[in-house]
DNA sequence: AACTCGGGGAC
DNA sequence: GTCCCAGAGTT
């Protein structure tokens, strides 16, 4: 096994987080849901949400049966609710396609509505113990730095890395899976974006970006913030919001805080568009049935 | 390849 | 105010 691998292994022997969906009584379908309920959110906003949600919802039948308003009401303020919808479809396509068991075959998981390459690489090892490529953001900045000796990786996926990934990854099916939850921790906790801990790092003598004295950033002029005031994004939030809270539904003149008027029409409409929102015979707006 | 899609905590 | 977080789907 190469000296990468053994070393950050045993690293997360003992740095390993206690998390829910890590336990031993986890299910395959509990580690799929944190798995799309991880996608662009933190560890941290997930846990409390992912322990009611299972609490509520333990199978995929008991999710496939929920309305979508409850759905999206325990789904909260995770952001990207659409995400919600689409593990609520994953769970019906579980129940019809594979008689609610999660599938195994990383084709059958990629073809489940929410599931991309990412996910479907994920639940293979921490569900099922199998031999995957996992390529999350953390392993992108892990290899970027300790192998390849740059500060970040480039702003999209490229096919380097995932050849990089995959040249990685032990042949055996224990030690890859073991591989892909370390080398993500290392990432989330170590070798973090803004500060990294390298003093704490078990690759510290042999990391590239280290031994190259920290070059800069190559990519950070072409970074570009997501703006966030005044977006779609933003006022949509604030209309699911306020429809999660309302107990009846809402006339359009209550969400007009959200934005202007035209902007506030367009988010209504795609909310209608994207089955997050729907009208009654009145127009007034609430969360689907 | 570029774009859209939330929300909040750390800095 | 800026950055970043276990990405996916659409165009």
């Amino acid at each position: 096994m190469q000296e990468l691998v053994e070393r950050v292994t045993a690293w997360f022997g003992d740095a390993a987080r206690d998390l829910p969906w890590r336990a031993a009584d986890r299910t395959p379908w509990g580690v799929l849901v944190s798995e799309v309920m991880l996608q662009q959110t933190p560890v941290v906003r997930v846990e409390p949400v992912w322990r009611e949600w299972m609490r509520r919802w333990p199978t995929p039948a008991d999710l496939a049966a929920a309305p979508t308003a409850d759905v999206l009401r325990a789904w909260g303020r995770l952001g990207y609710p659409r995400r919600a919808l689409r593990l609520a479809d994953c769970a019906r396509a579980v129940v019809e396609r594979h008689d609610g068991e999660v599938p195994r075959d990383e084709d059958a998981l990629r073809a489940l509505p929410g599931v991309g390459e990412y996910t479907a690489a994920a639940v293979r090892a921490f569900a099922f113990g199998r031999r995957a490529v996992v390529v999350d953001t953390n392993v992108r900045r892990v290899q970027a730095r300790a192998v390849t000796g740059v500060a970040l990786p480039a702003p999209s996926y490229t096919a380097a890395e995932r050849r990089l990934a995959a040249s990685l990854v032990p042949d055996d099916d224990a030690t890859a899976a073991r591989w892909a939850a370390a080398s993500m921790e290392l990432g989330a906790l170590v070798c973090t974006a803004r500060v990294p801990h390298c003093d704490d790092c078990p690759l510290r003598t042999t990391c590239a970006w280290r031994l190259a004295g920290f070059p800069a950033d190559e990519h950070a002029a072409r970074r570009r913030t997501q703006a966030w005031e005044g977006t779609d994004r933003q006022v949509r939030g604030r209309v699911m919001a306020a429809l999660r809270g309302a107990e009846s539904p809402v006339h359009r003149a209550l969400l007009a805080d959200a934005g202007p008027p035209d902007q506030l029409d367009r988010c209504l409409a795609g909310l209608v568009e994207d089955g997050l929102a729907e009208t009654d015979d009145a127009g007034r707006y609430l969360l689907p049935a």
